[in-house]
DNA sequence: CGATCGTTTGATTAAAATCAATCTGAGTGG
DNA sequence: CCACTCAGATTGATTTTAATCAAACGATCG
């Protein structure tokens, strides 16, 4: 269940400057929202946000606080994660197009995210230019993210697939890290440790949790990574890219 | 070799309704771009318009006519085509947020493109509202289109892909079909048949031509599907699903 | 007619999923 | 504090799936 925990106020949100808002002058965003429904709304970790098909999509929101994972599945369950959300994100904007979600959101950590009604938003995108011209701006970072993670699941073989995963996340200024040094000190980042069970790296990447663990445990073997309170370090990169990598398959 | 056709002027466009420019005035659209270096470009099937990381991205090109197919390769060549565009689709605008371009765009037919300079496009967005707001839109189309794949690519097995893409093509009001009913009649639609050999199938859905061909030869004899140059048509739907999909998996 | 390209089909291998035990560590309650 | 439970994770054995290797087929083209 998630707890309302107030309005949301543009000049105390603490991603105000990473999101879609963050060109909009502070002071007239602020007089535009005035009458509008926002709340900022907490969810615990585990907890849906919202699930495709069954709700339908009337509200937007921008995540706050924490990491949220969005995931698609098959009736009988499988499911593949698409994207995993952080700090400033805008998400659950489906209702433009569509009237239902197309995805299913769930908290990975404790979260805390500003909820704004599609219509409002609407609005907003009609008085205020600048907020569509940062949404393409993301839209684009988004098709070319899902793009590449096309490459990923279509090309790769399990091993590239889990070395380019860890690769990425450890090197990542913009994107996730086990230990979300990127992430570090930036607002809203507080709670945002990104930890992913096997079986979630297996939803992200296409794979069974077997195929996931066998894998770490051999390159852990071989001293290629190491693994501590769920943080994955990589000790050899090299190493592990000859391991793992087609020429070239895991840059 | 592109060969250039004319400088190219709205009122002419055959997409002009299908394009991002829809929307907007055509005087004022007109009037605006009198001076843009806007050109008219064609290319025979399987030309190049431009090729992941070795182009700057310094053109965005709307397609005119004819069908192109967006793909991202690993080093050692193996591809994934990413997205299959169609009259009236922007492309080749990763130029916003990056200096090179993220995918190799090739043409499946005779294409016809208006090519237009990222900077010129720039202005446009700036002074015209409406153009951010039709590229979002499409944008989120585009987002969630590449979720779907991703779900197709990480979660289903090899029948069920399959299945889902010919299911999906042959309804499709909207999406493509080998038949192109959905084009048919639609302006710039003249050069778009659609027609994927077994390899650019395979280098759809992340499976080799043999598997491709296996299945489709295993349904042709069971009467679910039959084949006539090139063409595919559905005979048998239940039975196909039933052979091909758990439960759910390909609707 | 031979050459070529895309496709089909078969045989074999390799990769990853599945099935099945265990193992580990973090809580829980006696 | 010590069992006990439970959820992940690991490991092994086995099966399934799809890739790979290899050959042949069929249409098209100069």
């Amino acid at each position: 269940m998630p707890h309302v925990k107030c309005k949301g106020h543009c000049y105390t949100c603490p991603v105000r400057h990473q999101s879609i808002f963050s060109e909009l002058p502070e002071d007239t965003l602020e007089e535009t929202i005035k009458d509008f429904h926002t709340s900022v709304l907490t969810y615990e970790s585990g907890e849906t946000l919202f699930r495709q098909y069954d709700d339908s999509s009337e509200s937007a929101f921008t995540l706050r606080k924490g990491l949220i994972k969005v995931t698609k599945s098959l009736p009988d369950g499988r499911t593949q994660i698409v994207r995993i959300l952080v700090a400033g994100d805008l998400f659950g904007f489906d209702g433009f197009a569509n009237e239902s979600y197309n995805n299913t959101a769930i908290a990975l950590t404790d979260c805390e995210v500003c909820r704004l009604p599609m219509a409002e938003l609407a609005v907003l995108r009609k008085s205020m230019p600048g907020i569509d011209q940062s949404m393409v701006a993301r839209l684009i970072k988004n098709v070319r993210q899902s793009e590449d993670m096309l490459l990923e699941l279509g090309a790769k073989k399990a091993s590239e697939k889990l070395a380019s995963f860890i690769l990425r996340l450890s090197l990542s200024d913009q994107n996730l890290s086990f230990s979300v040094d990127s992430l570090q000190g930036k607002p809203g980042s507080e709670w945002a440790k990104l930890h992913l069970s096997r079986s979630e790296i297996g939803s992200l990447l296409g794979l069974t949790i077997e195929t996931v663990s066998r894998f770490f445990s051999d390159w852990k073997r071989k001293g290629f990574i190491q693994e501590e309170k769920g943080s994955i370090q990589i000790l050899d990169a090299e190493g592990l890219k000859d391991a793992a990598c087609t020429q070239g398959a895991c840059n």
